[in-house]
DNA sequence: ATCACAATACTGACCAGTCAGTATTGTGAG
DNA sequence: CTCACAATACTGACTGGTCAGTATTGTGAT
């Protein structure tokens, strides 16, 4: 006992946490294992005994993070009914949950873009899921006629766009707030399908 | 004569032209500067007499297509004189540029992000140069009555995010279609900030 | 004793960048 | 025009640091 309980974490949790914060803040090749190594307080063998290899690492924390945003968007949309109340509800939970977790969100938008074919098939498939998503309950809206009719896969794409790069901008520089952000660019982005609350 | 005058453009133009086709495919990263050197047929050296180093080189071609976009972006507005025509016409002239040129394309709205800082302040520089373009003529276009108020500085990032999402998806999947994008996209950004042709 | 996990020292492929030298083009004096 | 010299452009074998990944050994719980 003469480390004291240690850190209880186990050490997964601690190369995950570490990892998170060095790949959110330099990237994926300008971060060295060692860095990681140094930051938990771990081995470079425990990195390679939880994780295959520095890819897989850095994939579990975009699979970790994308799959929270999936769920609380879903949980956002289950609680309404409407068409685009729905849309709304979604579109809240995501800006919420970015809000919350700048770090992971720079890792989600930034830093897993531009790396190798690899990185970019996964980033695509992340991609496609919101996308999706947005374009069903968009579909949705305009089916129970709460919107007209538009070209919702590219409303989907540009709605994406639109919300990752103020998220990015606010990411970066802190500005504008979350609150300035909701009272803007969520109304922004309804009245762009034609839909005034 | 009997190497016939050999690819006659100069031996910087034709590492530019490599270095383009191959960063815009592998990433920055990925790319071997021998791999520029073979596809060219120049010499290593050659590089190193002409660019500083790789991310120089890669830096080179990222300023080439942003002058390009900014400056076709300024000659459209440079014939409207009303305000929301100007966005219109700026709007029209950016996906026309980003709609001819696929490979810089992507260099620029993919590859370029999520290296290290010294890119990231150059892609926040060209960034912030086109929000900046979209956000006077957006103050404009409120200034001559065109367009009610609305938080002009985030509806500029988003119209960005929104284009730049698009073009990205145009990029890798070849759809949907510039004319669909132009009879889809530019309504929904119009219709944004309440304005319809 | 054995098994899951962790620590440490080590390896070697890789590749950006170097540099001594060669080729090509320019110049101006006789 | 032509020759001496210089400036510019280009070459490619070589190097040295870096770092992902591995081999080996340690440890403590059951």
């Amino acid at each position: 006992m003469r480390e004291a309980a240690k850190d209880s974490r186990s050490t997964r949790e601690r190369i995950l946490d570490s990892a998170l914060n060095i790949f959110s803040a330099k990237g994926f090749h300008d971060t060295k294992l060692d860095e990681i190594v140094a930051d938990a307080s771990i081995s470079k063998g425990s990195i390679y005994f939880h994780f295959p290899n520095k890819e897989k690492l850095f994939i579990a924390l975009v699979d970790q993070f994308a799959d929270l945003i999936e769920r609380r968007a879903q949980a956002a949309i289950a609680r309404e009914t409407q068409g685009i109340r729905r849309v709304q509800a979604a579109l809240e939970a995501v800006l919420e949950t970015f809000g919350k977790y700048r770090r992971p969100a720079k890792l989600l938008l930034v830093q897993a873009v531009g790396l190798g074919s690899v990185f970019e098939r996964k980033r695509m498939e992340v991609n496609d899921r919101f996308a999706l998503l947005i374009q069903t309950y968009l579909d949705e809206a305009i089916a129970d006629g709460s919107i007209a009719p538009v070209a919702t896969s590219i409303v989907a794409h540009a709605w994406m766009g639109a919300i990752y790069s103020v998220v990015i901008q606010w990411v970066y520089t802190g500005e504008p707030s979350k609150d300035e952000i909701m009272e803007s660019l969520l109304p922004l982005l309804l009245k762009s399908v034609g839909y005034q609350d």
